[in-house]
Formats: structure tokens, C-alpha cells, sequence
DNA sequence: TAAAAATACTCCATAGGTATTTTAT
DNA sequence: ATAAAATACCTATGGAGTATTTTTA
């Protein structure tokens, strides 16, 4: 069978004529006829009563009409689908990102994006920097936020953001009584608690050299996996932190931020994508993505 | 489009090697090429990036292997559905009844019928006999139940079953208060309450000739189209009816029945279909009312 | 350079056209 | 007698085959 066939019989189930029908159809009416003997015979049933004088549909002409219908609709419906979804108007991106992000331009992107594409599905998966690039490459995800920027040459790596780093200080230190920008060199004798040592690239490291650069080395307190857990702490005057600023938006009881005076060290967010994609619907991420950092 | 290219499409999806899919298609390969980029053609996008090396979909693509799918499952289903409106195992049915067919054995043939063809959907329509005719013409109904038979020559009527006539009292009037087979005549001097005297052939002519059998031609009281209300002017004692034995099931408060003696008036309901519908789905109707009916 | 898709061409199956017959009213 | 579907037969479009070229990893 084959969609002519149920385009032809429609045609004839509504005009109940196969003359008619044949001619709406700008063909003869011999080949309808065919057609339609054809589609009985595959459908093992007679789907019209016919005499010289009057074609009326049988039980499962009626039924084959309904159904018919219904496919041809689908089929219409498909081919709007995909020319959507090769404009990037619709389907399913994939969107891995570092937790920090979250409190970064990330949901600014996502709420953008998804009032802009409604018919585009997120599938958003909280990813170290190491797992993003395996994620992109088996295709789990589409786009990558990361902190520090991903380096693999099969990636298209831009900036997003760049931020400051905010020292983390339980609030009832006395160094968070200050609002002035903080010298990094008054940390030097606190204890340290940095996040996470794994995988690598790691964040810790970025935290040490940042210290060394400001001249000494930081006493490691404690070491954890998540930054909610190194906020925990800090909160708990375990020792102290340093956050990309953004992560003063979660505000959390126990914990102050202080600025770092100049040369304030910075941290850059990134987003990857591969880059052999040519998804349109990758494409209108990136523009969305470009358009809200770059109004920051 | 046609079916052949989503059949096509949908296999190279699922090999994503255009070698082994026109193998696993039976064709050879160019043609097969062919036909996806014609359907790319009419689609207006690519549902593939290929290389020399690998062939994987697009958005696009994937969008469209979906609808695919769910195309191809439809038209499976459709010609399943056809083979078993064929059979008359689905579709729809509509049949219409005089409103005392409601007491006799239409239920038990309805239970019956929904029980054995849960895929036919019933259209139930009370009519009076004469409406019966041309809804049957027009096809609105495809059985009919009436009291008398309808005699219509394009129809095809058989007996369903033969009832005995039932005397209708008010329960405060004297003879309702025997049990015994009441002798038509005893009813002579009472007033009666017919129903309905439209259209024609009337179920109160009836009445009145198989009064006048027994002798005596009944006094009038009232006329009501709905037997339903004769039988509240029975209750209310303003005078006797006859009805069919099974509108005893119909247990009315205030309203007693009395057997008729012998030779009790009988009544028949009959069936009808037009007589040249070959609809499976009205024979596989008719075989079940008449086992139900013949079973009593 | 090798595997695989695309292109070039050929062929034939069949959709569709024309002429005619059959059928039911 | 006539309208309309079916049949018979012909034509030609395009689906499918074979041989070859192009592409890129």
C-alpha cells in the first residue's frame, strides 16, 4: 500500500463518484478505479458498494476512511515537524553544565531559550568539567557549561561570562565584619577549604595557584566534592573559600562573602559544543546563549 | 510522498549504513539513495549527514523516524482494522426500537451483542414504528424493532417474539384484585386509555380490533402518545389499557396486571433490515437476537 | 587507500491515458 | 436508454538495476 492509495480513496469516499473523484484528482477515471480495485485487494475487503448508479461506502470503507484520514494528517503534521526541526524549531538538546553555573547567567539562558523554542525539549544534566566532554561526545549532551574552559580539539569552545572570585567566610569571623574589597594576602593564615580535587582539571588547583599568584601557599582544612558541602563548612568556621561571585546570589545563613581587592583573581565560564555540529537547534542555543551573556 | 520513502527512511534510521539497508530492503543501494534524497527533496531538509564513513540523522531526521514509525503502526492498524469491520467485527450500528421493546427482549439481545463484538459501537434510537421505516431508508438506524411489523417491500422483517396482551388496571379497582385470566369482555363497560393514535399503523387500532373480536367496541377515556403516560392514567384510575406481557416487568406503583383468558390476544415484535444490506456487521446483529430470542 | 555514498545510464514495471464494454436502473 | 464503473490495451514516468565515480576519514 502506499499513501496514493489512500489519498485516491478518500477522494472517492467523499465524492461517493468515481468520475468526480478522478477528475479532482486530475486523473482518469479508469486508473482510479485500479487504484482502488488494488487497495481492496491488499486490504482483503470490498471497501465500497458499487453499482452503475450509486458507489456507497461499505462498514469498512467507513472504518478505512476515519483511519485514512488520521494518516494523512500525520503525514502533513511530519512534514511541518521536520522542516521545524531543521530550522532548530523543535526536538531535544541536550545541556551539561558545572554546578557553580547555577547561580550564574545559566538560568538567565534556559528561561530565554525555552520561551523563545517552546517545542524544543531540555535535557539539563549537572556535569563536572571532565564528564562534559565525554558527554558531548556520546551525544548525552549538546552544549557544555564548564568551568575552566574544555580544551579538546574536537570542541568549539567561546566565553560566556567572566567573574570574580568572592572569598567565603563563616559570619562570625572577624574578617567579615569589612564590606572593603579584601587583599587575598589577609587569608593567608586560614584555613582553606577547597572543592573538588577530582577529576582534573581541578577547581582546588585553579584556588591554589590563584593563592600562590597573591603570594603564599593555603593550608588545606578540608577537602570536599560539592561546593554546597565547602559552604556547609565554611559556615560551620571550618575555614574559608573562594567562590565565583555569582554564588553570593545563594544566599546562605551563616556564610559572607567579602570582593577580593585588585587584581581581583577572575574565573571564566565557557560553553563547548562539538565542533562538527551543524544542528540549527544548536546553533539558536548558542545565539540565545551569546545574546543574554553579552547584555550582562 | 509516499509510504515506500518512510518504509526506506525508517530502516536506513535504524542501520544507519545505506549498504545493509537496501540489503535488509531488497533493493540495491543507489536506488535507495535516490529515494531519501528525494524525500529529503520534499521535505525540504536533510534527514542525514553522511560522510563516506557514517551516516547519522540529523534533528530533522530524528523528528521524522518518530512520526514514521508512528505513521507505518497506523496504517498496520488500519488494515487490521478493515479486515474486522469486514468481518463485522467493528464499526458502528445503529438500531431503533419501539419504546415496549425496552421490556421484552431487546436488553438480553444488546448485553448479548456489546458481550460478543466489544469493537461495535451502538446507537440506540427510540422511534415509532413509522419513523423506523425511513430511518432505515436514510441510514440512520440498520435495525429496527417495531410492534406491528413494518411491511416496507426494500426491508427484510422477521418475528423476534410473540406476547401475549396484558389487562392494565388501576390496583384500587375491583378486578384487580383477582388473579385469575381475566375474560376480554369483562372489560367492556370500563373506559380505556389508548395510545398512540399516530402515526400509522396504530398500536390503539390494535387495541380497538382486538376489542371488537371480543365482542365489544372499547369506550375511549383518553389518548396519550407515550405509553408511559397511559399507564400513569391507569394508575390514577381514570380507566384500563392493554399491554404487552413483558411491560409487567416495568413495575408501576398503583398499576395492576391482570392475564387475559383464553384466547388471549397476542402481539408481535418483529425486526427489520434493509433488504439489501450485506453488511456484515447487521448479520453478525441479527444471528445474535435471533439465538438470544430462540434461547426463550 | 578503502569503504561507502553519489552519479550516470539502462531497463522494465506499473501508474496513468484512451477506447470500449458491461451493468444496473 | 443511459450514466457510470469495469475491462482491455497502450504509453511513458520513474523505481530499480549495473557500472562507475566521488568523497573523506
Amino acid at each position: 500500500m502506499e499513501l496514493r492509495h489512500l489519498r485516491y480513496f478518500v477522494v472517492v469516499a467523499e465524492e461517493l463518484h468515481f468520475g468526480r473523484a478522478a477528475e479532482k484528482l486530475s486523473i482518469s477515471q479508469p486508473p482510479l478505479s485500479q487504484q482502488i480495485q488494488q487497495l481492496e485487494r491488499e486490504m482483503g475487503a470490498k471497501l465500497f458498494h458499487r453499482t452503475s448508479r450509486q458507489v456507497e461506502l461499505t462498514e469498512a470503507g467507513r472504518v478505512l476512511l476515519d483511519e485514512a484520514r488520521q494518516i494523512l494528517r500525520s503525514v502533513d503534521q511530519a512534514t511541518g515537524d521536520v522542516k521545524r526541526a531543521a530550522r532548530g524549531e523543535l526536538g531535544r538538546i541536550g545541556i551539561g553544565f558545572v554546578a557553580s553555573a547555577t547561580y550564574d547567567v545559566l538560568p538567565d539562558i534556559l528561561r530565554r531559550f525555552r520561551f523563545e523554542y517552546q517545542d524544543i525539549a531540555l535535557d539539563l544534566f549537572e556535569l563536572h568539567s571532565a564528564e562534559q566532554s565525554a558527554a558531548l561526545r556520546d551525544r548525552r549532551i549538546d552544549v557544555a557549561f564548564s568551568r575552566p574552559p574544555l580544551t579538546d580539539d574536537d570542541l568549539a569552545t567561546e566565553p560566556v561570562t567572566t567573574e570574580e572570585l568572592v572569598a567565603a567566610i563563616a559570619d562570625t569571623h572577624p574578617l567579615a565584619s569589612s564590606t572593603s574589597p579584601l587583599p587575598l594576602i589577609d587569608l593567608a593564615a586560614e584555613p582553606f577549604i577547597l572543592y573538588p580535587r577530582n577529576p582534573l582539571p581541578s577547581y582546588a588547583d585553579f584556588v591554589v595557584r590563584v593563592c600562590e599568584a597573591a603570594g603564599f601557599t593555603p593550608r588545606t582544612a578540608q577537602e570536599t566534592q560539592q561546593m554546597q558541602t565547602a559552604l556547609s563548612l565554611v559556615s560551620a568556621g571550618l575555614g574559608v573559600t573562594l567562590v565565583p561571585s555569582s554564588v553570593q546570589k545563594l544566599k546562605r545563613s551563616g556564610v559572607a562573602y567579602r570582593a577580593l581587592a585588585a587584581p581581583a583573581p577572575t574565573t571564566l565560564l565557557s560553553m563547548s559544543t562539538r565542533r562538527h555540529d551543524r544542528s540549527p537547534m544548536v546553533a539558536n542555543f548558542l545565539s540565545v546563549a551569546r545574546a543574554v551573556s553579552s547584555h550582562l
